[in-house]
DNA sequence: ACAAAAGTGTTTAGTATACACCCATGC
DNA sequence: GCATGGGTGTATACTAAACACTTTTGT
């Protein structure tokens, strides 16, 4: 055979998506380091590292996010290798990764995505001297090909979402009115969708049962709260 | 940061599905070594091999192709990367790769796949040496955990396919016949199909163009031939 | 004439889409 | 009382599923 042998390094990043109500946004580590120039700069880059020598790729992207955000306990989801040669060849980031380890040639990435509630529990457990959430229709250019791994992400979400859709109330609290989960919808699919039918939908999955509960103090019609039945979803397909 | 800095191996895996007309067969490279006891095997694996240190993954993947089995020029897509740290741990196939290459610890894989037409023409490229077709629905043991990579890439085929239908006809000769395009989705969907149905359907599809031409030959009434058109199916979504 | 596979229509149920007005609440 | 978002029903078009017999060809 005689192949060379290759000596590459294996990464993982996290796509961890987060929706407060109104938003999608992505959890991002900061990244402080030197340009050509000698120049400080700051910017953003998704969470993710080298993995160990003798770790499962899954072990290795719940280990990485944890210690470079303090998110826990999230599921997170393979969904595709990067292993472009020219991913690590921009200036700042070659600069940044001499800084961090020894030189390193070409990392190939093993992105893992991963859907959660965004709320105030979750926001304590971030650790926001070093992470933060962004929005994800407003991000600014991130660290080495993290822009074009999170749009990958999306599609791989909405593939899998096809044919699970119990993945998307991930993302949604424990109740939540009809609205949010139909804004939700409109911003993965990136597609109106009509308020009528989607009420009759939602009224006819075993899966969606509608509470007694109601909004509080809001200036219009309170609205109804609803919540997701795993049980009734998986008893359903 | 400072994660250690660690130092795996990275290979490609190809799994080449091609259909004959009848059933789904998958391209294995020819495997022999030595197990524990110093007895002789030989087996099978898919093709696969580590990439160089400065490869894009994509042209690894066709370059380890055509290095093992002859097969070039066919469209190979990313499917899932498989990096348990027991994968490489079965004796026998540790065995064999301290006979090919130095001291291995763990492989991370990625692992892409293939649909092809398994016609007489691609037979003679394989270099049978080294490379053998086999039916899908009879292999044995494969090495390493190529028969999981295998059941992978069928779910990912079948979820690709859902989006874009040109996939399946990439494992279809020039001219089909409708029994053998049904049968084609029976298998890969692992479910009968109603041949009325399948019918109606087809001759409503504006990319599935009916010919004149006819089986020859044939101890019962000769089918028709079918071809697909890929313009008609691009402006057609 | 018989074996073997090809080919053909209709009915029914379910799903997707289009569309416009009244309701409840806080200010 | 008005601004704001919540909630409701019907008609139509399309798609999916169930189902059995006749046709063509070689032996």
């Amino acid at each position: 055979m005689a192949a060379p042998l290759a000596n590459n390094h294996i990464s993982v990043d996290c796509v961890v998506l987060g929706f407060d109500g109104e938003s999608l946004n992505v959890l991002l580590s900061k990244r402080s380091g030197c340009d050509s120039n000698g120049k400080v700069f700051m910017d953003y880059k998704l969470p993710g590292s080298l993995i160990y020598q003798d770790e499962d790729l899954d072990d290795a992207a719940s280990r990485v996010l944890k210690e470079l955000t303090g998110v826990s306990d999230v599921t997170l989801t393979q969904f595709k290798a990067f292993g472009s040669k020219d991913r690590t060849s921009n200036l700042r980031d070659v600069h940044w990764l001499e800084k961090e380890q020894a030189k390193v040639k070409r990392i190939v990435t093993i992105a893992y995505f991963s859907l959660v509630k965004l709320d105030k529990t979750l926001e304590k457990t971030v650790n926001t001297e070093v992470a933060e959430w962004q929005r994800l229709n407003q991000l600014g250019r991130l660290a080495f090909d993290h822009n074009l791994i999170i749009a990958e992400a999306l599609k791989a979400i909405r593939r899998e979402a096809d044919n699970n859709r119990a993945l998307i109330f991930n993302l949604l609290p424990k109740k939540f009115t009809a609205s949010q989960f139909r804004m939700l919808m409109e911003i993965i699919y990136d597609k109106q969708l009509d308020v009528r039918n989607f009420h009759k939908k939602i009224s006819q999955l075993s899966y969606i049962i509608p509470l007694d509960e109601r909004q509080q103090g809001v200036a219009h019609r309170a609205a109804r709260y609803y919540r997701f039945d795993k049980k009734a979803y998986s008893g359903s397909r």
